[in-house]
DNA sequence: TTGTAGGCGTTATCAT
DNA sequence: ATGATAACGCCTACAA
C-alpha cells in the first residue's frame, strides 16, 4: 500500500497515490508517461491528480534528476529593442521543445550580470545563453558560468575565451555596406560619416574597425547603442557644418536617433543625408523613411543555439559560428 | 566527524565539510550566516568553500525551505517597449532586495501564458506578477496561479476576479486629456479623433470608454497596442479626407506610429495634426516632435508590488490599487 | 505491471 | 557552539 507521509502545504505524489489507491511510483509513472502501464490505471491516477489539484513540484524533480529542462538567458538591456526582440524569439523557439527559457536583465551592469549568472547556476539551469554586457568586464561572469554549465556567448563576445560564440559576421556586414556605397552612392557629394556604437562590445568594435579598414569616413564618432546617442551624434554632425552626408551607423537604434534629429531639423532623407543602420529591428521597415540596414539572420542564429545545446552533451569542443548577414536596401540610404 | 557521502558532479556541503574538518551543519551555518559561531571557524569554512569552488544549490535549498526568494514575471509581449521597460524596472527594483526576478514572455498567446504560469508554479516561485494577455482569456491562467501562490495583476486586469490589481487610473488619465483639450486646444478647427488600443485588454477598454463618456470624437478607431496599428490608423484618417485633427491615442506606441505616418505624408505636427499618447515610454521625450502624453507612475506602481508582496504573508484580502497618472505636455499636442 | 526504498543537496531540529 | 540526523518532493533502480 501507499507509504504514509503527511505534508503541510501542497498536494504531493503521496496524496495522489493515497487517493488513487496506488503507490507513489505508479503515480510518478502515470503522470510523466515515461513507462507503459494499464490504461485504466493511468487515467484513474490522472483523475485523482486533477481532482486534488496536483501540480508537479519541479524543485523536487530537479533535485532528483539533476536537470531542469531550463535555459537561462541573460540580456544586457531590455530597453534595447534588438535585445528584447531577441529574448522573445529565443523564448519562442525553445518553447516548441519542452525547454523553459528564463530571462534575466543585467541592466548594463557588471554586478547585476554576475548575480544573474549565480542565480541561474544555483537554479541548476541546463545551459546558459549570455549576451555579454561588456567586452572586458563580462569575462569573469562568463568564465564562472562556463565552469559549471554549457555556456554560449550570443551576439557579442569576449574575445579569446574558450566559450563558444554565436553571432553574425559583423565584418562581412560592414563590407556589404562599403560595397553598396561604392556602387550606388555618390560619396563625393555625400561624404561618408561613421557613427559607431562604442568600443566596449565586440559587435560595436568589429563593425567600426572593419568599416575603417576599407573606407575613409570624413568623420568618425563613437558612442553607445542607443537612440539618444544617435540624436547626439546627429547634433554634432550639424554643428560641424555638414549640410549633406552618408551616415553609416553601428545599429538601427542609433540610425533611428540620427534620422529623428535630422528630420526635425528640417533635413531630407535620403536627399540631404543618407542613413544606414545595422540589425534590422522590427521598426526599421516601419520607420519613415524605411531604414536601409544590414539584417542579422536571427532565425538561423537562434536555431544554432538549439543545435549547439544538443551537441553540448559529450561533445569535445563546441566551436563558434558566425552567420552571414544581408543588406536590405530601403528608402533611407 | 563529517558523515561520508560521495557525489558525482558538483561540490556539495559534504565536500566543504570534509575539507574544513567540520560537520555539514556547520558549513551551512557558516555560509548562510544564519547563526552566530566562532569567527575563526566561519572564515575557515568560507575559505574551504572558495577553494573548492562551492556554489550553493538553490534547488536543494528551495526543497528544504519551501521558498525560493524568487518572483515570477509574465509579460504579454516583449516587443512592446512599455512592457520591456517595465520588466527591466521591476527587475531592478527587486534586485535591491534579495529577490530574483525571472521573466517569461507569453508572446501574446493564451497557451504560452498558461504554460509560463505552470512553469513558475512548478518552480515554487514565492509570488507571481502577471500582465494579462487578454481581458477574458487570461482568466484561467490567473485563477490557476492565484490558487497556489500570491498573485498580482499588473497594468492590465481581468475584471471581477478576487486577485489584487495594481495599475494606473486610466479613466483619470483620459480625463486629464479631455480637460487639456477643452482648455488649450481649438477642437473646432482641429476636430478630435480617438485611436484606441483595442477592447481586449482592460487598459485599452478603460481608456477608450472613459474618453467617450466625456468627449465626442468625430472619428473613433480601435486596433491594437502597436506601432503598425498607429500607422494604419493614420492612413485611414487621411483616406477619409482629414487635413487636420487632434488625435488622441491609447498608447505611446500607437501615437508614434501615427506621427511616423503623418509626417512622412508631409503633414506638420502639431500644426496640422496634434497627437497625444499614453504611458510615457522612454522614446516619448526623444521623438520628434516630443510626445505629449499621460505618464503612468511606474516607480510608485513598482513599489506597490513590493509592499503588497510583503503583506501577502498572512494578510486577509489584499486589495487593488490604482495610481494617479499625470499629463506631460510636450510638443506633439 | 506494480511496489519498495534510497538518495538528490540543503536546512532545521534535536542532542551534546 | 557544534554535530548527527531527519525531512523537503521527486524519480528510478531493483525487487516482487
Amino acid at each position: 500500500m501507499a507509504q504514509e507521509r503527511r505534508n503541510n502545504g501542497g498536494v504531493t505524489v503521496f496524496d495522489v497515490a493515497e487517493h488513487a489507491g496506488v503507490s507513489i511510483a505508479t503515480v510518478s509513472r502515470a503522470l510523466s508517461g515515461t513507462r507503459s502501464m494499464s490504461e485504466g490505471l493511468r487515467t484513474r491516477v490522472q483523475d485523482s491528480a486533477r481532482t486534488l489539484g496536483y501540480q508537479v513540484n519541479l524543485v523536487g524533480r530537479a533535485l532528483r534528476q539533476k536537470k531542469t529542462s531550463t535555459l537561462g538567458l541573460i540580456i544586457p538591456d531590455l530597453e534595447n529593442p534588438f535585445f528584447s526582440s531577441l529574448a522573445q524569439r529565443i523564448s519562442r523557439r525553445f518553447g516548441e521543445s519542452e525547454v523553459d527559457v528564463l530571462i534575466a536583465s543585467a541592466d548594463n551592469d557588471k554586478a547585476q550580470e554576475k548575480r544573474a549568472v549565480q542565480s541561474f547556476l544555483g537554479r541548476q539551469v541546463d545551459a546558459l545563453v549570455m549576451i555579454p554586457t561588456d567586452e572586458v568586464e563580462s569575462e569573469e561572469a562568463l568564465l564562472l558560468a562556463s565552469e559549471y554549465v554549457p555556456t554560449i556567448q550570443f551576439d557579442r563576445q569576449v574575445p579569446h575565451l574558450p566559450i563558444p560564440y554565436i553571432g553574425c559576421d559583423n565584418a562581412a556586414g560592414m563590407d556589404l555596406v562599403g560595397a553598396y556605397l561604392e556602387t550606388s552612392v555618390d560619396t563625393s557629394s555625400q561624404p561618408v560619416i561613421l557613427v559607431g556604437g562604442g568600443e566596449s562590445s565586440s559587435s560595436g568594435r568589429e563593425r567600426s574597425s572593419e568599416f575603417l579598414t576599407a573606407q575613409s569616413p570624413v568623420l568618425h564618432l563613437e558612442g553607445s547603442f542607443s537612440f539618444s546617442w544617435g540624436q547626439k551624434a546627429a547634433k554634432q554632425i550639424l554643428k560641424r557644418g555638414f549640410q549633406t552626408a552618408t551616415i553609416v551607423t553601428g545599429a538601427d537604434v542609433i540610425a533611428l536617433g540620427v534620422i529623428s534629429w535630422l528630420t526635425s531639423a528640417g533635413h531630407k532623407i535620403p536627399d540631404d543625408f543618407r542613413v544606414i543602420g545595422f540589425d534590422d529591428v522590427g521598426v526599421a521597415q516601419l520607420s519613415h523613411p524605411t531604414l536601409t540596414t544590414v539584417r542579422q539572420p536571427v532565425e538561423e542564429m537562434t536555431e544554432a543555439i538549439k543545435t549547439l545545446m544538443q551537441e553540448a552533451t559529450g561533445s569535445p569542443a563546441p566551436t563558434s559560428q558566425r552567420f552571414a548577414p544581408e543588406l536590405i536596401v530601403r528608402a533611407s540610404g
